[in-house]
This record gives C-alpha cells, sequence and structure tokens, in this order.
DNA sequence: TATTCTATCTAACGATTGTTAGTCTATTTA
DNA sequence: TAAATAGACTAACAATCGTTAGATAGAATA
C-alpha cells in the first residue's frame, strides 16, 4: 500500500465532469432547456449512466447552485479573516467586493448558473440552496456591521439594503464583465470606489 | 360613421391575455419551462389557437422581452423631459432611479421575464431585443454625461461602469423587494442615496 | 342573401423529455 | 480464485413538446 495516497475512484472524477458539464449548460440555456442527454454528453457518458452518480435532474442542479454559493463565501470569508482585527470599514468592504468578484469569475459557470436559473428552478432545488445562501448574507451582514461598528460607515445607512444593493450589483457584472479583456481587480477597484463614496462631487448630497 | 371611435377588434384582447400569460409564466419559470399549451390555458385558449396571433413561441417571447424594456424607457425618458433644463446632477439621477424602479415594478410581469430570461432566450430573441436595449443604454449614457457636465459628478467616474452598476443594482431589486410591503419610492431614496454618496463617514476614501 | 374573414377549436405529427430496467466489463475484496 | 462491487452501456417507457392541418361558428362585407 505504500506511501498514503489519496484515492481516485473513477467514479469521482466523471462526477466532476458531470456538474462542470450542467453548469455551464445551465448558466448557457437555463434549467428546463438542458436535458440530461446534453449533459451527458457534454461529460463524455451516456444519459443512462448519469444516474449512477446522480438521483435526479433535480439533484444535479442543485448541488449546482449550492456549490456556486459555497465557493464564493469560501474566497471571501478566507481574506477577511486574514485582515488585521483593527482593519478600517473601507479595507473591510473593499476586501469583501474584491474576493467577491474575483470568485465569480474563477468558478464562473457555478456561480453565474446560480445567480441566472436560481429564480426558475424546481422548488426543492431552491429550498436546497437556501441554507447556503443564508449563511453567505449573514457573513456580509457581519462584514457591514462589523464596518459599522468601527466607525466608518454612515449611521444613517441600512445596511440590509446596502448589502442587496452590493450583492446585486456585484452579480449582474456576469452579465457583461469579461474577465479575458479587463482584471477583475480594476473592476473591483472601480465597484468599490462607487459604493464607497458615490459619485457626486463636493461630498455632499445627502441632507 | 358616427364619432371615431377606435375599433376593438376582438382578436386584440386575446393577444393582449397571451402575452400577460406569457410574461407572468416566463418570469417564473423561464422560457424553456413554459409550454405553449400552458400560456394558451393561461390565456383561456386553446394551444392551436395562440398561432393564429403568433408565429411561434420565438415570436411571443421577442415581443415580451421588447415590451419589458420599453415600457422603462418611456416612463424614464418622459420623466425626464419634464425636469427643467438646469436640474442638477443629483436630481437628474434621482430621478431616473425614481423612475427606472417604479416601471420595474408596474410592469412587473414583463420587466423581470426580460432581466430573469434574457440570457436564456434563442439567439434570434436575443438580437431581436439587442436594439430596444442599447436605446435604453443610451438613454441613461445621456443622463449621466448631462449630470456630469453640470459638474456634479466627480471627473474621475467611468460613466460606463457606473450606469453598469446602476442599472443592475436597479434590476436585482426584482428578486427581493416587495412593492406590497414596501413604498417603491422609499426604496429609490434608500439607492438613490447610496449611489450618489455612497456610505463611508467623512466624504473620504477616494485617493 | 351569399360570401368572405376572424377567431377559435380539435386532433394529430414527429421529436424530445426524464427516468428506469437490464446487461456488460473491469476492478476490488474475500 | 471466487464473489462482489463500481461504473458504464443500450434500449425502451410514457409523457410532453412546438407546430400544423382542417373544421367550425359567428361577424363583417358585398
Amino acid at each position: 500500500m505504500g506511501v498514503a495516497v489519496t484515492k481516485k475512484p473513477k467514479g469521482t472524477a466523471s462526477r466532476a465532469r458531470i456538474l462542470d458539464a450542467a453548469a455551464a449548460l445551465f448558466r448557457d440555456k437555463g434549467y428546463a432547456a438542458v436535458s440530461l442527454r446534453a449533459i451527458a454528453a457534454a461529460a463524455g457518458l451516456q444519459s443512462g449512466s448519469v444516474y449512477y452518480h446522480f438521483g435526479s435532474k433535480e439533484e444535479i442542479v442543485t448541488e449546482v447552485l449550492n456549490l456556486g454559493i459555497e465557493r464564493v463565501h469560501d474566497q471571501v470569508s478566507t481574506t477577511i479573516a486574514t485582515l488585521p482585527v483593527d482593519a478600517d470599514a473601507a479595507t473591510l468592504i473593499k476586501t469583501g467586493i474584491r474576493n467577491h468578484l474575483k470568485a465569480l469569475f474563477a468558478f464562473g459557470a457555478y456561480t453565474s448558473a446560480n445567480v441566472r436559473i436560481y429564480g426558475q428552478v424546481p422548488t426543492s432545488a431552491r429550498q436546497g440552496n437556501l441554507a447556503v445562501r443564508r449563511e453567505y448574507e449573514g457573513l456580509w451582514d457581519d462584514i457591514l456591521s462589523r464596518a459599522q461598528a468601527r466607525g466608518g460607515v454612515q449611521g444613517g445607512i441600512d445596511l440590509a439594503a446596502f448589502r442587496l444593493l452590493l450583492i446585486g450589483s456585484l452579480n449582474a457584472t456576469l452579465e457583461w464583465f469579461d474577465p479575458q479583456r479587463g482584471r477583475v481587480e480594476d473592476l473591483a477597484e472601480c465597484y468599490a470606489d462607487i459604493l464607497l463614496s458615490g459619485v457626486l462631487t463636493h461630498g455632499g448630497g445627502r441632507q
């Protein structure tokens, strides 16, 4: 048996290929428009073989949805954790924005599949994604309230609304930004500037 | 022939019911998941009758997509036009935000169908929607460059990026905001405040 | 009144859907 | 070596899909 090599059962690779193929197809065509035969073909299998790894189409999409959020969650929470405990509000929020966007485009198929098809998936799949979603929202609520506690965020801001605005605008970049044509870091810098300081001159506008 | 009464051919009402039903179903389930039989049933017809009014499912979705944008365009351009010529940057942008959101929720089925299914619709339907989309983007570019010309917007702001951030975040409200539980005007005020002035204290953060 | 048009219906077409059952082969375990 | 398991295949199922053809009833027109 020699050294402790991690086993790689052959089926594990197929399972991953099925998920990758499903994520990309769901992102491009929506949930219902993608047949199991199309997923199987893209993964290099026959349609029947998919059922060895997953019990149903719903089971596949549920896993795709969860992976899409979990990977962003991990990237954001990991990088936030490396910040010094006394990091200021701008640093906290900027780090969150940069790493949300990084993960969005690094795991593009899963994340944009999630953003695009969540509203059109069978109820059970949506419910299977709820817990993961809420956890990620909670992560951002922590980041934002920590930023506000450090005094860097205006008192009048509705943090829940800001979180929705923030994540909504970041996720919408999936519809137009091409990471091959521009750096994600630059996009993050630009978005963070606008969201943190607004676009008006003379630092005013609020009564 | 008496007074000039606008004719109401019976089929016109059916056509409108088909579009209304299709918009609501597309918004809820996506494009491919909605069958013509479901659209017909929701409109009170048999499936074959739909083909008297539309040549194909693609033709229906193309019209739904276009109506979704045209109605927002009309609302925004009309209200912007009523502003005094020397309106300041904050007023211009705030008016645009408020009326984009108003139209979004007033024509909910069409607008959220557009936001949700645009990426998953057959190529020809997407192309049939391109011109209308570009026109609406142009309207916002006019609003923003007019605001910047009046000196109210920071010079360093990338107006195209700001437009994308803005419209992206506004459209994302369709996924969570319920106009029955809160006033759209309040939502608009909240979003405009954040987008115009940012969330940081001491008007700083930008180098 | 005779004819045409409008708007709908019914019934069916071939294609495709998610899923299942049964079979085969290669690998692992006993 | 014998038995069991993992992983894939083929073939078929009932259901549903978008679409079409033809029939039908009432309204408008001549």
